[in-house]
RNA sequence: CGGGGUUUAGCGCAGUUGGUAGCGCGCUACGUUCGGGACGUAGAGGUCGCAAGUUCGAAUCUUGUAACCCCGACCA
């Protein structure tokens, strides 16, 4: 009993440190506020890169790369842009160390000062837009959908793994239009990918929105997001998408020749998701006993652990397995075969739970005398006994069922923890329960930060989609187009 | 950057009135086990965060300092 997780319903954010670290997902390295993303998170992280690496090939983006140092003065050009991320940057100044005088160890060179200080990129806009005014001269030249997938780093105060590291993994897709109406349309392109990838893939439900004022990105006339709602009750941001409009243009010179022969600035958009997406996914599904990882996500979907007393029982076991393995394999199920001897089965079990593997089959010496395995669904827990013949088939549909049901069960608890909310008063009983609040807000930012200020929540979205029967704001009575999302966030 | 806490073996911790360091887990070897986190025996493993000071003697007392964690303000 040596990796129990401390229950949820004692401290939320205990079992999720827990978690992370006992399930080898990642760790805290020598660098404070860094991770160390180990083996096993990993591989769930690469199936995230390829599956939305695919998306954005199939919607017509390529991969590049830029450089991870941004000069000073670049970031300075956009002053929204500056604002918003001077605040936490990493600055290069130094070129070359040299030995300690004194003879311990080494010491910044002071004659290695750079002219020009580097920024280590917090996102790359300035660098990608001040290269691609190289790039565009006309209309013929657009659109470029280009997309990296990088590290950046953000100086955080407080930082928890996955959630919030001073360095992390993503992608950012950047991309030069000659409308605005490309543009847009791109922004919300992305934004339905984003979706998509998170119902299906991570089977995560999330609510299409556009975020207020307050909330929107650095340089962007519009940001879009992707909203997650966690089993405690807090949002979380799963993934943006901007519409930058001539901002990056403006900032960097961009300019194009359209068809008559006219100057125009080139419309932009941007967007993203990082290794956050592995709290999101964590936190969405698992529960007191580990991981619960989608199918569609797991490094491998199912873990086969052999019950065995001597090495002749072994032997038979292998044998069987290997025919089930190949027919796991010819349905392009993904498995992992667990024979060890320095483990007990029991052990296994545990460890395979804590890891989240959608599926484990256990087979001993009775199954092969009946021709049975013994099927375990991680999402359920549920222990069934099965006939060996035809077990591909019978896995593969189990899979597709808990890729179904942790989906069903994370939307379900959306449901049931969304509500609409009409007065402030009966907000601020509510918010405390957590969940989403639908409210009616007057669209002014001075009613967001009262709101914010006096609850801890923030307007997680505006959804694109869903009820738009105006109303009057719960704080200032003023009229509302719609209910917004409120809710306390990560 | 405020408020609190921690720092002793790989991890989690104990260490009394100051006397030169221990427990659990893990690790190594061998054996018995193996259908839900095995057990026995024998081992290995520590500049007690760092630096001064008090003392015959410091993990323990004093001062300084650093790192980390938690709670707030800022953020994906």
């Amino acid at each position: 009993m040596a990796k129990e997780l401390t229950p949820r319903s004692e401290n939320y954010s205990q079992w999720y440190n827990d978690l992370v670290v006992k399930a080898d997902l990642a760790e805290g390295s020598a660098v404070r506020g860094c991770m160390v993303i180990k083996p096993y998170g990993y591989a769930i992280w690469e199936k995230i890169q390829h599956e939305l690496d695919r998306m954005f090939k199939e919607t017509g983006h390529v991969n590049a790369y830029f450089p991870l140092f941004i000069p000073k003065s670049f970031l300075s050009k956009e002053a929204d842009h500056v604002e918003g991320f001077a605040k936490e940057c990493a600055v290069v100044t130094h070129y070359r160390l040299k030995t300690n005088p004194d003879g311990s160890g080494v010491v910044v060179d002071p004659d290695a000062k750079l002219e020009e200080e580097l920024i280590v990129r917090p996102t790359s806009e300035t660098i990608i837009w001040s290269t691609y005014k190289n790039w565009i001269h006309s209309y013929r030249d657009l659109p470029i959908l280009c997309n990296q997938w990088a590290n950046v780093v953000r100086w955080e105060m407080r930082t928890r793994l996955f959630l919030r590291t001073a360095e992390f993994l993503w992608q950012e897709g950047h991309t030069a239009h000659a409308t605005r109406e490309e543009a847009e349309k791109e922004a919300k392109k992305m934004l339905n990918v984003y979706a998509d990838f998170a119902e299906n893939f991570m089977a995560i439900p999330v609510i299409k929105g556009v975020k207020s004022a307050n909330e929107r990105f650095a340089g962007a006339l519009e940001t879009y997001c992707i909203e997650a709602l966690m089993q405690d009750g807090k949002a979380l941001q799963a993934g943006t998408s901007h519409f930058l409009g001539q901002n990056f243009a403006k900032a960097f010179d961009v300019t194009f020749l359209n068809k008559e022969n006219k100057q125009e600035l080139v419309w932009a958009t941007s967007w993203g998701v990082s290794t956050r997406l592995m709290g999101a996914l964590i936190m969405s599904h698992s529960d007191d006993d580990g991981l619960i990882l989608p199918p569609n996500l797991a490094p491998y979907q199912v873990v086969i652990v052999p019950i065995y007393k001597n090495e002749e029982q072994l032997a038979t076991i292998d044998a069987t397995v290997a025919e089930i393995t190949q027919a796991l394999k010819a349905q392009g199920i993904t498995f992992k075969y667990d024979n060890a001897d320095n483990k007990r089965p029991g052990f296994k079990f545990a460890d395979y739970e804590l890891k989240g593997v959608p599926v484990r089959l256990a087979i001993g010496a009775r199954d092969i005398e009946n021709g049975t395995i013994e099927v375990f669904r991680r999402d359920t827990k549920e222990k069934e006994t099965v006939s060996i013949n035809g077990i591909e088939n019978y896995v593969k549909e189990l899979l597709a069922d808990i890729q179904k049901n942790i989906f069903k069960k994370a939307l379900d608890y959306r449901k049931s923890v969304t509500r609409n909310v009409d007065t402030y008063d009966e907000f601020k009983v509510e918010i405390e329960k957590g969940g989403l609040l639908l409210c009616h807000w007057d669209g002014t930012p001075e009613t967001e930060e009262k709101i914010k200020e006096e609850t801890k929540a923030t307007i997680r979205c505006i959804p694109l989609e869903g009820d738009k029967t105006p109303g009057f704001c719960m704080v200032t009575g003023k009229p509302s187009k719609q209910r917004v999302v409120f809710a306390r966030a990560y």
